[in-house]
Formats: C-alpha cells, structure tokens, sequence
DNA sequence: ATGCGTCGGGTCAGCAGGAA
DNA sequence: TTCCTGCTGACCCGACGCAT
C-alpha cells in the first residue's frame, strides 16, 4: 500500500466572472498546468516523484496573478503535453498497488478529478480514498475552529527543513508528505470522496442571484418616503429571505 | 390530547481564510 | 484577482420524548 502525495498548480481565467462570465468554464474553472507528486511507501518512504507541467487547452493566456506566484509562463506551457497525454504518466506513477490519495486541502482532489471529467478522462483508475492532510494539520497545530492553517507556516511550525519555494506543485507535494511524516496518525481518517456529490456544480457557480441588499432597502425608502432604521432594514432583509423559502405558503387545493 | 423543550436539518447572506 | 469552503447567526420546520 502507498500513499500519493501530490499538488496541483492551476491556471484560471483572468477575467472576472460578474464581466465575462462566458470565458470562465463552469465545468473547469481551474485548469491544471502542473502536477507533482511523491509516492510513499508504508513506512513513508519517498519511492519515487512525479513533475509535469500541462499544455492548457481552455485557458491559453496566463493570469497574471498565477504567473506571479508559480513562476510559470504560457510559454513554459506550450511545449508540454496535454492532459490527455500527461494523465497516462499520472496512472503509470500510480501504479496498480493499492494507494491513498494525500492533499493539502480537498480543492486538489476536486479539481483534479474535474479536470479528468472535462477532458472525458476515464476516473476509475484513480482512487477515491484520500486523507487532506491539512486538516489534520491545522489540529494537530492547536488552529481555532473552522481555519486551516497554510503549507509554508505548517512547515516553519514542524520545523521542515526549507530549501526550495513553494508555489511549486513538486515541492508543495514534498513540503505536504513531510507534514504527513510528522503528524500523529492516531485519528487520521481515510475519507472515500464522492465524485458525483462534489461534481455538482459549487455555491458560487450556480446560476443562483446574490441579493442587492442596498436596493432592497433604497425601494423601500422610496415607497415609504424615509430612511429605514437599523432594526427596520434587518426586518426587510429578514422577510425577503423568509419569503424566498416560501414557507408559509398554503400549497393550492383542487377541490 | 395538548403543550413544551430539544434536536437535527433546512433556508439564506456574509465573512474569513486559503487555494491558484 | 478570482474562486471555493467552512463557519456563523438569524430564522424556520418536523419529529421526538416527556409532563400534564
């Protein structure tokens, strides 16, 4: 049984969706341009890596803000391979031996399983069972409730030995078994994911409205020609809301 | 039968934190 | 910059157990 470990980097859309909502892909909003991963052995061993970067095929134009952080440019990228081409290397390091995926937070494992579905990629190959690291982690290291803790101050706090930049999907993977290494393994968890439960589309990419709280409450000054107070714009807000759960509606009788 | 409190599950917006 | 997730806090409902 192994355990890999591995790190996505991603491209995105460098425009913003409220503007250009067309140019974003629901489907894959994030695209991979580079995977690293390490394979452990049962005793944690490092067994062997894996560093690719990916040719992207939706997102041809580097966001700034990516190119920025992982160093990477299109121009790096264009001389690899596609996915489809990069997926096969992927399996080959897998390997057929029993494994578990390991992640420094469950957006990797989302996304890369999306990335696999947008390229009409066979996922079974690849294992369900993954721990995220980083919530085990971030408790291990006392963080409050409901915050996770990042990879670089994970690492300075457990004393990891620095010598190459994060940012780097390779590295990121190798800074993320050392983390593994060191947490007690007591009360880890091997969670199955469920790709058709996380395949739905995501909060912010549903075709759902936000609520323009400031007009609401302007048309209300409108039509009762005064400010609203403070309590009263809470009312407004609270009673928009009830009634969009239509909870005490009286559902039509036919007879 | 009725009323009460608790629990779990649901709605929603908003925020913080972390990811690339 | 953009996107995603988890949490919070406001409220609701139905189911349940218990007491009257």
């Amino acid at each position: 049984m192994n355990y890999i470990v591995f790190d996505l980097e991603f491209n995105q859309s460098l425009n913003s969706k409220k503007e250009n909502k067309n140019l974003t892909n629901l489907k894959c909003p994030f695209e991979i341009i580079q995977i690293g991963a390490v394979k452990l052995d049962e005793n944690l061993q490092i067994i062997s890596i894996l560093n690719k970067l990916v040719k992207p095929e939706l997102y041809t134009v580097m966001n700034p803000f990516v190119e920025e952080m992982t160093g990477i440019t299109i121009d790096m990228l264009n001389t690899e391979q596609p996915f489809q081409e990069v997926y096969k290397e992927i399996l080959e390091f897998i390997g057929n031996d029993k494994n578990i995926l390991c992640v420094w937070g469950a957006c990797d494992i989302k996304e890369l399983f999306r990335n696999i579905q947008y390229h009409n990629l066979d996922i079974s190959p690849i294992s369900k069972e993954y721990i995220n690291i980083q919530f085990y982690a971030s408790k291990y290291l006392n963080c409050p409730k409901g915050t996770n803790i990042g990879l670089k101050n994970a690492a300075e706090l457990l004393n990891i030995n620095i010598e190459n930049k994060f940012h780097n999907a390779l590295n990121d993977a190798y800074y993320t078994a050392e983390v593994f290494k060191k947490i007690p393994k007591k009360n880890i968890n091997i969670i199955k994911y469920d790709v058709n439960k996380n395949m739905k589309p995501t909060r912010n990419n549903t075709e759902k409205s936000i609520l323009d709280t400031s007009k609401l409450i302007k048309q209300f000054e409108k039509m009762f020609n005064r400010e609203m107070s403070e309590e009263e714009q809470k009312i407004i807000k609270l009673a928009y809301m009830m009634g969009k759960t239509r909870q005490f509606e009286i559902p039509h009788s036919d007879n």
